[in-house]
DNA sequence: GCCAACGTTGGC
DNA sequence: GCCAACGTTGGC
């Protein structure tokens, strides 16, 4: 399995209402940078994906599951980008901030440090258990 | 194909 | 609200 973050500013779309979504999910819709998007296309059903809010918050907020695999983005009138579905998985019971992250030198590589206007980054092993024992999983 | 101008993202 | 980083556009 593959690990992900994926980005998004609260006021446009929320770890709520991506949880409101339940099973069903929803389209990550509105990329329109490269990287990101070939990102998005090396995402197998069943990898997870850190839901982090930029702006607001910037803190990882929850888990999601990629559910569906890359397919054009419907929102995209030119057709050249992509979108997935994903699901909220579970949220994470303590919310881990860019600010913390950024104090810790294991994840001094991590796109979301270097790369801050990177929306969708892989993310390793790793980094993947660290958070996660950050956050209280 | 280069590069200046411009637009957007996102941290601060 | 500012600005750095960086992607995109368009003139040449």
């Amino acid at each position: 399995m593959n690990y992900w973050l994926v980005k998004s500013e609260p006021s446009t779309w929320s770890w709520d209402q991506q949880v409101a979504r339940g099973a069903k999910g929803e389209a990550w819709t509105g990329v329109r940078n490269h990287a990101a998007k070939l990102n998005m296309m090396r995402m197998k059903k069943g990898d997870r994906a850190f839901f982090y809010h930029s702006n607001e918050g910037k803190e990882i907020v929850g888990i999601a599951e990629i559910i569906k695999e890359h397919y054009p983005d419907p929102t995209d009138a030119s057709g050249k980008f992509v979108c997935v579905d994903i699901k909220a998985e579970k949220p994470l019971k303590s919310p881990v901030t860019l600010e913390l992250l950024k104090h810790d030198r294991r994840f001094a590589k991590m796109a979301l440090i270097k790369l801050s206007r990177l929306s969708v980054q892989p993310v390793t092993a790793d980094e993947w258990k660290a958070i996660c024992k950050l956050g209280g999983l």
